[in-house]
DNA sequence: CTGCATCCTTAAGGATACTG
DNA sequence: CAGTATCCTTAAGGATGCAG
C-alpha cells in the first residue's frame, strides 16, 4: 500500500500515466478497509464516546504507536469520516472527533465489536471443538476411521522447533478493554 | 487486519506457542478481527449469499490465493463461523457453508460494506476536498520546474495515496467486485 | 480439486530522533 | 504536545511444488 523508499529510481524519474497495475477500482472496498482497520476500528469506537486529543486517544487505546495512530487518523480524516481540530497554540492540542459520515461508520463498527463480545463465548467453545477435534484426530487415529497419519510428523514451529500436540498458547495478555 | 493469527497454516496441525504472536489481546478483539479481515469480509458476504466450493469462493473473490483463502476458511471455521462440509469422494469436494454464529456475522459485515457503498459519494467529495487544502496550503516556492524531489517524500495515507503535489500516485487498490 | 509446506518479496508496524 | 522522517524488524501474502 505504501510506496515505502524502496522505489525504483527509474520509476520516479519516469513516472507517465503509470500503466496501472491494479488501479483504481472499487473504492469502497478501500474504505471499508479503512475503517476495518486494525487502528482505525479502536479509534471510531473511542471517538464514538467523546472527542479526544491525540495524547488522549493514544492512552485510551493503548498498545498503539503514535505513528500508527497518526497515519489512522490522517486517513480518516481524508475519508471525511474524522475531524481534526488543530488550535494554533502552544503547546500544540489538536482535538479530533466524528463527523456524520464518521458517526455513522463507527455505530456500525461498535455494533460488529459488540456482536463478537456477546458471542464471544460460542466462538470459543468452536475453537475448543476445532482443537480438540484435530489434536485427537492427528495423534491417536481411531481404528477403522481410516485417518493415517501419513508422514506429517512432528510439526515445526518457524525457526524448525518441532512441537508436540497441544497445550496452552501461551497469553501474556495485558485485557484492553476495547 | 489479518486472520492469520489464529491460525498461521502450521498452526492448524502444529498448535503451539508460537515465537510472536499477539493472541495477547482481548479475545473479542481477535474474533473482530477475523471477521473484518481482507479476505475474509469477501468470504462471509459470499457465503451469506450460498454455500460455496472452495474453487468457487476462489473464482467469487478473484486475486486470492489459495494459500489466504485456506487460512482464512480455517480461521472462520475454528471460530464457529464457517462449517467445512468435505466429501470423500476423488476428486476432492468441500462445500463451505456459514453457521449461525456466522450468518449473524456477515449480515453485520455486509451491513457495514453496503454502508461504505452507500456513503461512497461523501467520502470521495471529503477526500477532494482534503486533497485540495493540502496542495494549495503546500504549494510554496515554486521556481523552476518540476524538479525530481530530492528526498523528502511524500506522506502517506495508511492506503497509501500520497499527498498531493503530485506525482507518483501509487494506489494500491483493489479491484473487487465486493 | 483441495490442501499443506516452503521459499521469497513486500508491506505493515515499532523505535528512535528531530521539529515547531 | 503533536506531529514528521528514518531505519529496521516482523509479519503478511504470493508463487511454486507436492500429496491425497
Amino acid at each position: 500500500m505504501t510506496v515505502s523508499e524502496g522505489v525504483p529510481a527509474s520509476r520516479v524519474s519516469a513516472p507517465g500515466p503509470l500503466p496501472s497495475e491494479r488501479e483504481a477500482m472499487c473504492p469502497h472496498r478501500l474504505v471499508l478497509e479503512h475503517v476495518t482497520s486494525r487502528w482505525g476500528v479502536l479509534v471510531l469506537i473511542r471517538l464514538l464516546e467523546r472527542p479526544h486529543r491525540f495524547s488522549e486517544l493514544r492512552r485510551a487505546i493503548g498498545r498503539v504507536s503514535e505513528k500508527m495512530l497518526t497515519q489512522t487518523l490522517q486517513t480518516l480524516e481524508r475519508d471525511g469520516l474524522v475531524h481534526r481540530d488543530a488550535q494554533p497554540v502552544i503547546p500544540p492540542r489538536v482535538d479530533y472527533s466524528l463527523t456524520g459520515l464518521g458517526r455513522e461508520a463507527a455505530e456500525q463498527v461498535r455494533a460488529l465489536a459488540s456482536w463478537t463480545e456477546r458471542r464471544m463465548d460460542g466462538v470459543l467453545a468452536a475453537r475448543r471443538a476445532y482443537d480438540e477435534a484435530r489434536r485427537t484426530h492427528t495423534e491417536a487415529p481411531r481404528s477403522g476411521d481410516g485417518t493415517p497419519r501419513t508422514h506429517t510428523e512432528a510439526p515445526r514451529a518457524v525457526d524448525g522447533t518441532p512441537r508436540a500436540g497441544g497445550e496452552a498458547p501461551r497469553v501474556d495478555d495485558e485485557a484492553r478493554t476495547l
